[in-house]
DNA sequence: CCAAAAGTGTTTCACGTACACCCATGC
DNA sequence: GCATGGGTGTACGTGAAACACTTTTGG
């Protein structure tokens, strides 16, 4: 069934970062696109809107789609709109990024998906349309949002060791931090809070659990409170 | 001539959010709608997305079109896409934000614009579509901008001075802030420049004004320096 | 001379930062 | 017993915040 108006449309897309952390680096979930153009090429996770979606729930469900993912955490990113984006035709795509903890969700390629992947964000492949561009901007959004909001959090399991925590701002902020400093100032917080549970399986000596209270985060924020890290 | 596709399509538009500074208000910049729907409406000043033209160039053209602003400051804000926002049909708007100083620039209504004005971000009219809740949203990008982005400089003549600079960040930020602390930490970031001018025609001592220097801040930026009010 | 705003220093306190050693566990 | 990471306290310096009076100018 056709449709048409007075006036050419752009066609609307959204695409998604969705990073994850695993024991090395800061990755990016990537597809192998299974249809023109772009046959082959890796890319953002993504695809057309429709009429009776919000832009939201179109980049949940493209997702699900093309990797299997289930409900994340995701937020709005930016809107790309250069003329020329789309070899076809003109697409306005909004993307969205997403964090995701990586172990707890198995991904599998479906769809026009070809395949899936993890890959390290510091050394991408090439990527197709402008999504190289895409990334970039995802990863400094990531960089920036991550220090005054805790949105770290989304990317570990629900109970972590605050050696993994360390690890995470490390990774993301790109430098070292003093273990002792960061411990004090992310205990101090009081939303950070302690589990009895010690780590399982290791080859040294257990790590007690920690557990982030986001009710706790969020009243504290309510009443003036700026995270920072 | 009618354009057909195989899925309908939603519209793309983009809104305006322009800010500006009197001597007592944050204003924002509002349009009387003179066409349907919302006719006689208050609403931002915004249009549909030309097939062949950036986003940015759409708000450009639109804010010159309906307002008679030139160039000016401006930074995509965020995309709306709630299924229901047009009573018409799909619209999906890229909203933009803009920083003005009110002083230099005469608007005037034309195109579809029946009226244009300035009214109090804190009190604004009954807005068309979803127009009140982007309004609200570019506040807060505002408020929380301002303090890390030295952003606010737009909103004030080329020459200025520190009591206006201090008032404009009192009015953004809702609270006071301490005159010889302001003065201090302004003046010990380096780019905000002593001219050898005076304020004129005032019935008071008259203050030296001061200018800011882009390309000191962003020499500074580049070698890690981090701005923050 | 009065009104209005310009301009200027010092003290105090909190917080960020730097830094090194002993402990517990598994192999 | 050794390798691996877990866990802890203190000293120092910088920067934020609080605070009040004198100067200049125009009317």
């Amino acid at each position: 069934m056709p449709h048409t108006y007075k006036y050419p449309r752009a066609a609307l897309t959204v695409d998604c970062v969705v990073f994850g952390l695993d024991d090395e680096d800061l990755k990016v979930l990537l597809i192998e696109r299974g249809g023109e153009p772009f046959v082959g090429s890796w890319a953002l996770p993504g695809g057309f809107v429709e009429i009776d979606e919000t832009l939201e729930a179109a980049a949940q469900r493209e997702l699900t789609e093309e990797t299997s993912l289930g409900k994340v955490f995701l937020e709005q990113l930016y809107t790309f709109g250069q003329v020329d984006r789309d070899p076809r035709e003109r697409v306005v795509t909004v993307a969205y990024f997403a964090l995701v903890n990586i172990r707890d969700h198995r991904v599998r390629a479906a769809t026009d998906a070809r395949g899936v992947g993890w890959f390290a964000v510091a050394n991408p492949p090439k990527l197709a349309f402008d999504h190289a561009t895409i990334l970039k901007t995802a990863h400094q959004r990531l960089k920036g949002k991550v220090r005054y909001q805790p949105i770290g959090f989304e990317l570990l399991p629900p109970k972590f060791t605050l050696r993994q925590l360390q690890h995470l701002y490390e990774t993301i902020l790109e430098r070292t931090l003093d273990k002792r400093n960061f411990r004090r100032k992310v205990l101090a917080m009081g939303f950070v809070e302690e589990t009895n549970e010690m780590q399982q399986d290791v080859a040294h000596r257990a790590a007690k659990l920690f557990r982030f209270n986001e009710k706790k985060y969020r009243r504290l924020s309510k009443s003036g409170y700026l995270f920072e890290l």
